[in-house]
DNA sequence: AATGAATGAGAATTCATTCAT
DNA sequence: GATGAATGAATTCTCATTCAT
């Protein structure tokens, strides 16, 4: 499991909605500063609750400035999005790095997405959220993730590493379910007494799910009764 | 894999939320009336979206007769989850009736879920939506659906159809989020030129979970390389 | 001059916006004090400063309740407009009525107006405002009085009381024309310590405005300079 | 009919608002840009629509700068206002040089009025606009062109081409009120496909108006049934 | 049991003006 | 002289909910 950060490019310069110029560089560090200040309002109050006074008067900064940086409460909520994806995959291909097999980077890749969940769950639900509010963007997201993957599944395949008989693309977006919805269940569903979810996977869980994993796509070595 | 329907008790005596007091045939008809025109409304426009008076509208019914049946918005939005809940259940459990194997039924339940996807699209991201709107109740939902499943994991463990080391939780978890992010992708993101998604899911994504998920349960015949 | 009254029909039955429904006897009401509070708002402040909430206020109104009975501003401002020429034209037509001679009903139909004028200062500058706001109510507004101006001019025309060779549609625009400046510099910009304009046009003005139109109108006796 | 130029001092030096000193020739050139870049912001958008920012942006000048020349949005328009003032009483006064009669000069002063407006439709409602935003300079404007006008009228009572029964003052101001609708009506309102008003005055409407004011101004030959 | 007029808190958004650079 | 980021008061409009009929 591979991904190859940088497929995507994120790093378009800055332009202001308002005035159509680039950014300067106190424009910059406000941008920033919205932006913040949006994760942190639109993952506890999710985005029908939150408001661009809300994220303004956390940002400390005046209402009528949001509008300099971004169109709509909308937007915003789209740039954040793009952001966590950003971070999210950043902290998978982290955690694969030095990998030494398939298993291994399977087992990392979603060791990184879990703790991407568990250190920032609230920012989890605002990409969930995007289903509903910004349904391309949310497509953006997923596709990156899933692309990567496929990719190293494709690989894998070619070495053998990987059951030949599975479509690499389908496989990949049951992956990202079952991570995602393991996620939700066994981190965001498990708060302690402060709200907080577990920092980890409860072993338990995730050694049932690497076992699951490995089963699914390890090559067969006997021929199993086909499908239909 | 079973859905012991009837598990919840989904026919307690209708009460009116104003008078407090059982409902009339007249009540019941004008409640039912109301439920239904909700689910096109949330439906077509999402919960947000929607409003009491496109509901009444749609309807037929007067505005202020709508707090004679439900306390708010939210409420008829949980009612309405509910039911489809139960509606999807039905469609999975009857795709099932008659499996004659595990695998049989594996694929008969997906595919039972995946019809009940494909026709009522909009229904489902009403569903999905519940997160957002009413955490409590899309938490029932998942589980009413995975306790089924998860017995049905149990009872083919308990025979050696499935292997004995998966958690049965975790798998059923997994399993449910696969199925998920597929239909997602594959039935809800693949509208024709009239919106409609495809009637079923194309035969290679279809055939590529099957073997995914029979490669994941099937009992191992040789002892792979252990969890570290 | 003769203002056949009716020729437009005012008395469409009212529709909610918000419903798409008649108004109710109640409905009426509440529409009947949104309109006359929209009259003084409006007047004593011009449209721009005028806002929605003053006028539910002064209305002793919900702001909410704005808009069920109009659309926006703007759609109260027009219909503002519309009845006041409704008004205007009624005591225009009212002042003619049994003038016995063409001088004689001249003079009287200026009156009316001049009195109208006098008597709702600030409304007669929402009429010229609407140029501004809603060119096509404004005119419909000039139209709907010069419709009536022409049509007595024709039939002066006939019976030789006004001089043939004009044309009574430029003639209608033209004294139309002065009746406004004459009211502007000589009522509206003429207030006493109270800000009321006189009640009535100074006489030197209102005799010196007669002369020049019974001149303009008067057949003529003699052969003038004919134009180039 | 004669309009003395110049009896309204224009030329004052002009001071910066901000520094309170009078202007460079650099600080004349921008505020001579700003104005431009006003002319045609208020004459396409209007007063409330045109904003400090659409301005400044069309003349290629900092939003800050715009400070340095004008007190506030309207003070550009008031000084945009007189300087139109100063056009259209320019354009009128050269069409009545050379004027050989009383009729010729009333016909040559009236042309250049609506050629002017003719010309510049939008410019035209920016002045009747003023009344709205700020009646005071709308009152220099109409004092300005009356002022001539009623020179004009006496002089030519005092040899007899108009009748001398006429009040000058009310006479002038009732003509002027003439022009503005008949401008408004039959140019302003009488747009091509493009937009564009027509060139000139439709003949008949000019002839009709000039038999019009020929008839209302000329000594009586007969003496008429006097006003009551 | 049914109705719909009334309500007002709350949201997004605009723009003239200020002021530190 | 010139700049443009920052500001926040003010505006329009929505809609879930109440309540008198």
């Amino acid at each position: 499991m591979t991904l190859p950060d940088g497929m995507v490019d994120d790093d378009a310069e800055l332009i202001s909605p308002a005035t159509g110029r680039p950014l300067t560089k106190r424009g910059e560090a406000t941008r920033r500063r919205l932006l913040e200040a949006a994760e942190v309002v639109f993952a506890e109050q999710g985005y029908h609750e939150a408001s661009i006074v809300k994220i303004t008067e956390r940002a400390g900064i005046g209402l009528g400035t949001f509008y300099l940086y971004f169109d709509s409460k909308q937007s915003i909520f789209e740039a954040l999005v793009i952001d966590l994806n950003r971070r999210v995959r950043h902290s998978m291909s982290e955690a694969m790095e030095g990998a030494t097999s398939r298993l291994d980077a399977e087992r990392a890749g979603f060791a990184g997405f879990f703790r991407f969940t568990a250190e920032h769950p609230a920012l989890y639900r605002v990409v969930r959220e995007a289903e509903f509010v910004s349904p391309e963007v949310l497509r953006l997201h997923y596709t990156r993730i899933v692309e990567g993957y496929e990719a190293g599944l494709r690989q894998a395949q070619e070495v053998g590493d990987v059951d030949r008989a599975l479509d690499p693309e389908t496989t990949a977006w049951a992956l990202m379910g079952m991570g995602e919805l393991i996620g939700m269940r066994f981190l965001l569903w498990e708060r302690d007494a402060d709200g907080r979810p577990p920092a980890q996977l409860d072993p338990v869980v995730f050694d049932g799910m690497t076992r699951l994993i490995d089963n699914a796509l390890a090559p067969r070595t006997t021929q199993p009764e086909g499908p239909k």
